[in-house]
DNA sequence: TGCATATATTTCGATTTCGTAGTAACTTCG
DNA sequence: CGAAGTTACTACGAAATCGAAATATATGCA
């Protein structure tokens, strides 16, 4: 129904050789009965519980896992853009105008909020993006330091086209979970970001524009 | 029993002023019954499908909370290492030693291939990591191409210490899920992780040194 | 109104990272 | 053995990012 998932850990564009971890022993480490197929996760952790014996092993793989899965999706998301030409933050850029909503626009102030970087830098990424004709800088007739940043329509094609056909990894990712087991995992995630959400700010912005359909073709900083 | 969740989202070194995003309305839109209280994804991808209606909010909701959760437990971790007078990446090194387990050693090559950054980068990274004597960079006596990045006693010592109470966000995060809540969700990620694992390499480097308590106090790049 | 303070964006210099190439050492194979 | 190819690390210049200061505008309050 869906593609595979694409060549997960993909090379990065410096490994130079095969300098990479050897293939592990035949015979490993025993895990606990009753748990299904262990995954390369579960290795390391066996693994790394001989140096430091105070860990919870099951705390330690969520959140292994969790940072494994978020850093495939990235990561094929990068590959998967960047054959299209747009470099990650160039997209995301797109992406949240697009989010933002009629009529598409929004300050370079909140472009660098959510996408967690420096003001400065941003600056300077949209000079290169209005260069290449993706957006455009207008003045806010209402406040006059204010410039918005706005989507033109070729800003508007490209990250259409890229959008398209975005969303095949995570379903690819998702595959080996039927709907009953879709809803449970999310709603165990949603239970961790509400109780996250109660000591603080809200985990996304909470407004017309912070968006994320951006997970279907990349994510939001995670790693900023 | 442990710490609550660290004010979530933390506001980062350059958010100037109170620029962000506003309150939302009080009246927003309806959310699919029988689901427990919505959380900021949910009223995310509500806004968001109304510019993008092919969008499986299911497959959307999972993804983003695992984004958010990472991104949470990431800048949380990387404050308090901050308060600490360590740097992410300064942490990353010296973790990814121990793990390696004795006698604690691993060549620039294959830290630079864990931290996910450009071998020149890691280069520079150990000359500083050398001047702070947190390590000590050896020749490899069996091939004089290489050296070994050697953990000193004090950088033994500052991991240590760092890691000690290390593990407190994440017990937080998960609070709200009791113990069969908790294997279920290891469960479901394990399954996943498997799948992405079938068709191509291990997402964790499987041999002696990969580790990772790593997420005990840090995650290995996500981010890169 | 007038002045102090706050906000939005940009500029500039310093730092960090990256890509590429250089040097040395190992390996393969004739 | 010796030449060609590969691997490991680093040096160097280019590019991206950051922190702090500069500029312009807006807001608050006496």
């Amino acid at each position: 129904m869906v593609s595979r998932v694409s060549a997960a850990m993909t090379r990065r564009p410096w490994r130079t050789g095969p300098s990479g971890p050897r293939p592990v022993a035949a015979a490993g480490p025993r895990y606990p009965v009753g748990m299904s197929e262990p995954d390369s996760v579960d290795r390391h952790i066996a693994h790394w519980s001989r140096e430091l014996s105070d860990l919870d092993p099951q705390i330690e793989g969520i959140f292994t896992r969790m940072q494994m899965l978020v850093k495939v999706l990235r990561r094929t998301k990068d590959r998967w853009l960047a054959a299209g030409g747009l470099k990650h933050w160039e997209f995301q850029v797109l992406h949240h105008l697009v989010a933002a909503g009629p009529p598409y626009r929004a300050t370079p102030s909140l472009l660098a909020e959510w996408l967690d970087t420096h003001p400065a830098t941003m600056t300077n990424r949209l000079d290169r993006l209005e260069q290449s004709g993706y957006v455009d800088r207008v003045p806010d007739p209402g406040d006059r330091r204010r410039l918005l940043v706005a989507l033109t329509p070729a800003g508007r094609a490209i990250w259409q086209e890229r959008m398209d056909d975005g969303g095949l990894e995570e379903q690819a990712l998702l595959a080996p979970l039927d709907p009953g087991d879709r809803e449970l995992l999310d709603d165990l995630l949603r239970r961790m970001v509400r109780a996250a959400e109660a000591d603080g700010p809200p985990l996304m912005p909470d407004w017309p524009s912070g968006s994320d359909t951006e997970n279907r073709m990349s994510n939001r900083g995670t790693d900023g």
